[in-house]
DNA sequence: TCTAGATGGCAT
DNA sequence: TGCCATCTAGAA
């Protein structure tokens, strides 16, 4: 007899393990298929996953038996099964987060019962009406289940062999769908009848209306500048109804072929390189414009001339149209590209697709990593240094990590391409973990750098300029319009937090422990420090310079766009961020907008700072480039670094040439500086060296733990209980760690953490550790419903 | 999360 | 005693 360990996808704590069931003597099976098996008390069927197959059974427990096999060869390979077992144990996930991302897209626990009725069968009269709703429902079975008469029926027809039954696991498809608003046919009469009074707004909406038609109701929010409300209360009224309208994507077109660039000595060099590494992971560190892209081309080429087969891993694939261009370009009907905004019909046909091995390329962002590719053996990670990549709240993995396991189970190669690698890459870079290739030239002939200048706006308020603009910003912008040239306006809130600082020296209040600044909490009045949880008292005057122009800091594009218009009423403005990109489409109409020139001056956020090239945009502005310094976050000066380098990569892609303005309240701040000299070389060494002194990854890792939950008052007994634990389970090695720090309330759900800071050395027997109590305080954790998770940040 | 089965109140 | 609404534990 053998026994089967299967995994059930579903997103609930309590019930996220692996379950072992009998295998049925004449079963054939093998890991990484799909089974059906009885589940739960009414022995419901339930799709699973089979992740192992044991020669024994140890406990005491009465096993149930595989109801059937699904698949005919392993929806998933060795690799990736292995992968999801990795990433379990190293970032101590459920089983869900680590093997939900591993599955095909959909659904895989939907099961349809359809019924197969003999050919030649005459319905008996009682039977018709039966029969009659079998048809209506395509012979989908779902209806019988609450209608017991039917049931009886149904199990004398399988009884009499009438009547079989055929299992269908369908992916669920679920369509997007938004909401659209209309006026109702016979509005005008209501008003007139009902003699209704219709506010401001309300007769805005109804007069949009009359000229529109039918219009998405976010639209119309948005058009209009107005909330629900007045919509409701047409609504009510009965002058407009709101309905539902599915949306569908279309899947990425085909595009005409790229030709060859030839490759100069640099770039040669780096191809070779990479293809002759003996290490898994190569770091491939080029300016913007130095061809990283034509270097990812000719190595995939080459990989797949062997047989081979690649992944290419970009941030956001939406924000990354010429890259995917180009390699639909190069290497026609072999790329599936898995964009965001398909479908989830379309993204399960890429998946067949892959899967039936019929493509040699998969483009895609993060979790294409785990693209169902079988002879994989080169996998791109382009903007390597990208957060989107990293562990974060919706992810549970690091991208780059996973990348490169999967290559060294594979046997591949991982190259890493960036203009301002991650600290932690290049420094494994550096003590030779990984290949290092650099570029120094620009591609194009003729291309030369930006001028950059700094601003300093401290002195711009002295001289009383309190406009967000300084005069030199001001007077450039003037200029290229006059020019009709383009002009983007980059505002880097990425991660903006309430920080406070002071308008006229510029100081911030940071942590005197952490080097970090410290958090705004206005409820309250205090501030505090979100990675060691000391508070401070807000102050009214500023501790350097007595100024009281102290406060928490705060400018939105929305405001950046009032104020060119008011400055420049003729200019074309069009502002893009995460409110004005949401709909299909909108970042495509930006790009074909900017790129047409119908746009002088373009503002938004970090958005703007990838891979948009236009040869007309000859001035970037930054209108405050403190404000990703502030983000409680050790990565603050990185962060920065990395956005004002890539944001001024955006000014003079041609020979016109370009000027880049970076308003600052500390000009002097060394990330700021370097990035204004494209100098990652000595930004990264003064990085380094502030890492060392506090510690800070690489030097070490951090490790959040959190606990929440919708019951405030045992959170903070089961994390110090946890705490100690953990703190008395290490041996052998050093473990900083924090105080337990209690989270701002969001919907409801309490929080509270705690962060731990170890040799990354020992990272490994501090997950054990981790795991091992968290195991051990599991009754507690249960009995106050509470919820831990673990954060490799 | 889902639901079989237990529990207990209440009408008959 | 039967019926239903509500609660609760367990999922292999």
């Amino acid at each position: 007899m053998k026994y089967v360990n299967v995994y059930i996808q579903n997103n609930i704590a309590k019930i996220d393990r692996l379950y072992t069931y009998k295998l049925p003597e004449n079963m054939e099976l093998k890991p990484g298929m799909r089974v059906q098996v009885p589940f739960g008390k009414g022995d419901r069927n339930r799709v699973g996953l089979v992740i192992s197959i044991e020669e024994e059974y140890k406990l005491e427990y009465d096993l149930k038996e595989i109801i059937k096999v699904l698949d005919y060869e392993p929806i998933l390979s060795e690799d990736l099964l292995e992968l999801g077992f990795w990433m379990k144990e190293k970032y101590l996930t459920k089983y869900n987060q680590s093997f939900s991302p591993l599955l095909p897209p959909g659904d895989i626990k939907v099961i349809q019962k359809i019924a197969v009725i003999k050919e030649e069968y005459v319905p008996k009269e009682d039977e018709v009406a039966f029969f009659k709703e079998l048809e209506k429902n395509k012979y989908n079975l779902s209806f019988v289940d609450d209608n017991l008469q039917y049931g009886k029926l149904v199990r004398d027809l399988i009884n009499s062999s009438v009547l079989s039954i055929e299992y269908k696991v369908e992916t669920q498809i679920s369509a997007k769908i938004l909401k659209a608003v209309k006026l109702k046919e016979d509005y005008l009469s209501r008003i007139s009848k009902g003699n209704l009074k219709l506010t401001e707004k309300q007769l805005k909406v109804v007069e949009f209306l009359q000229d529109k038609g039918e219009v998405l109701r976010s639209e119309l929010l948005k058009e209009l500048e107005i909330s629900d409300s007045p919509i409701k209360s047409l609504e009510t009224k009965g002058i407009l109804e709101i309905l539902d309208r599915e949306i569908i994507r279309e899947p990425y077109e085909e595009v005409a072929a790229t030709k060859l660039n030839t490759l100069n000595m640099e770039q040669i060099k780096a191809f070779r390189g990479i293809l002759n590494s003996k290490k898994t992971v190569s770091l491939l560190h080029g300016l913007t414009g130095s061809g990283k892209t034509e270097i990812y081309l000719k190595v995939s080429e080459e990989i797949i001339k062997e047989g081979g087969q690649v992944i290419v891993l970009v941030p956001e694939i939406g924000l990354t149209p010429q890259m995917i261009e180009r390699f639909m370009g190069r290497f026609s009907g072999r790329v599936s590209v898995l964009h965001s905004k398909l479908s989830s019909g379309e993204r399960y046909d890429q998946w067949q697709k892959t899967k039936n091995g019929e493509v040699d390329i998969v483009i895609g962002a993060r979790s294409a990593v785990f693209a169902p590719l079988n002879r994989l053996k080169l996998i791109i990670v382009d903007e390597e240094h990208d957060s989107s990549y990293r562990f974060h709240n919706a992810l549970r993995y690091d991208t780059v990590e996973v990348a490169e396991k999967r290559m060294e189970l594979l046997e591949g190669k991982l190259l890493l391409g960036s203009a301002t690698p991650d600290i932690i890459t290049y420094y494994k870079a550096e003590k030779g973990l990984y290949d290092l290739f650099e570029l120094k030239q620009r591609a194009v002939v003729g291309a030369r750098l930006p001028d950059i200048k700094i601003v300093d706006m401290k002195k711009e308020l002295i001289k009383g300029n309190t406009s967000i603009f300084s005069e030199l910003l001001r007077k450039h912008m003037a200029e290229k319009l006059e020019k009709k040239e383009q002009i983007i306006l980059f505002l880097n809130r990425r991660g903006f937090s309430n920080f406070v600082s002071c308008r006229s020296c510029g100081h911030v209040i940071k942590c005197d422990n952490c080097d970090i600044s410290m958090t705004y909490h206005k409820n309250t009045n205090i501030l505090r420090c979100h990675y060691c949880g000391s508070t401070k008292k807000m102050v009214s005057r500023c501790p350097e310079c007595g100024s009281k122009f102290i406060k928490q800091f705060g400018v939105g594009t929305q405001q950046v766009e009032e104020e060119v218009k008011r400055i420049f009423p003729r200019a074309k403005v069009l502002r893009m961020d995460r409110d004005t990109t949401v709909q299909k489409n909108s970042y495509d109409e930006i790009y074909n907008k900017v790129k047409n020139r119908e746009v002088d001056i373009l503002i938004g956020t970090q958005m703007l700072a990838k891979g948009l090239d236009f040869e007309n945009v000859t001035l970037v502005g930054v209108i405050a480039a403190d404000l990703s310094l502030y983000i409680s976050d050790y990565r603050a000066n990185e962060t920065t670094f990395e956005l004002l380098t890539q944001v001024s990569g955006r000014a003079g892609r041609s020979q016109k040439g370009g000027d880049v303005v970076i308003q600052s309240y500390n000009p002097d701040n060394y990330s700021i500086v370097y990035a204004s000299n494209t100098d990652y070389e000595n930004f990264y060494k003064r990085e380094l060296k502030i890492r060392e002194q506090y510690n800070y990854p690489p030097f070490s890792k951090l490790i959040n733990v959190n606990f929440s939950s919708e019951d405030e008052r045992y959170i903070d007994e089961v994390a110090s209980d946890v705490l100690l634990d953990i703190v008395k389970s290490v041996g052998g090695y050093k473990l900083e760690y924090t105080r337990i720090i209690r989270m701002l309330r969001i919907k409801n759900i309490f929080k509270s953490k705690f962060t731990l800071k170890v040799d990354p050395d020992y990272i490994k027997e501090l997950t054990e550790s981790i795991k091992g109590v968290l195991i051990k305080n599991k009754d507690k954790i249960e009995k106050y419903n509470i919820y831990v998770d673990v954060e490799f940040i």
